[in-house]
DNA sequence: TACAACCTTAGAGTGTAGTCTATGGTTGAT
DNA sequence: ATCAACCATAGACTACACTCTAAGGTTGTA
């Protein structure tokens, strides 16, 4: 497919798929038979990787960490246990985020029961 | 305590302090007995506002989400129900922010599989 | 063959959150 | 009185992650 219909099956806008492109992220394929033009196409891989792209963001990780992630699992820069050391490194700091997350949530609930007996 | 001594106490830079204070997170007092000079002086509460704020920030929070939070629990600016309403919304927002990161814990514990057993 | 609707690259512009530099004034110990 | 160590403001600079514009080429339908 082509990027339109790549946008249009994951909500992200052509530039914002290029941008990602450009960032080594995900990574079209030309098609050399046909000389007349220069479009480049996309599997269902790359609907995933967006996906995948899409929720690594909402969750806080970087451009860059991301892109560590997906070379884990895809690529094949990396060794076995390079691999499963960059995964169990992200685990970590998924860890740490549920952590920060609870205690904020304790925090605002305090900030709640504060305004509920007007002592603030 | 002066701007030098609150940066000690947070571990934030003067800087940092100087930008949330004109980003209106902070607030610190002159002393107009004191022709002098223009110090401004900080308080305990200061220091509390400035840890809340670095813990709200690593969970995700955009500079205004944390003025709003702070606002509906310090200040008078809003209404009992409008301040419910508020911290009701950012309760929600890390519901959602647990569960996205429930699920990028899975996704990743699945590439760790995937890697393990030389399936990418 | 005209034309809308695509495609490409390059580079400029935006918003967020700092971070740093310049310039000048103040304080307190020696 | 001098000097290091502070204080203030204004504004420039940076990194990140987009977002948009310009300029030009291609495709497919009427």
């Amino acid at each position: 497919m082509l990027i339109n219909e790549l946008s249009k099956k994951t909500g992200l806008s052509t530039h914002t798929i290029r941008f990602y492109e450009k960032s080594g992220l995900i990574e079209g394929k030309q098609d050399v038979t046909v000389k007349s033009n220069n479009y480049f196409h996309y599997d269902e891989v790359t609907v995933a990787k967006l996906e995948f792209i899409s929720d690594a963001k909402s969750v806080g990780f970087t451009i860059k960490e991301i892109g560590q992630i997906m070379d884990a699992w895809y690529n094949n820069k990396f060794t076995k246990t390079q691999k499963l050391e960059i995964l169990d490194e992200k685990l970590i700091s998924l860890e740490q985020k549920l952590k920060e997350i609870k205690e904020m949530k304790k925090q605002i609930l305090q900030f709640k029961e504060d305004v509920e007996n007007d002592r603030c």
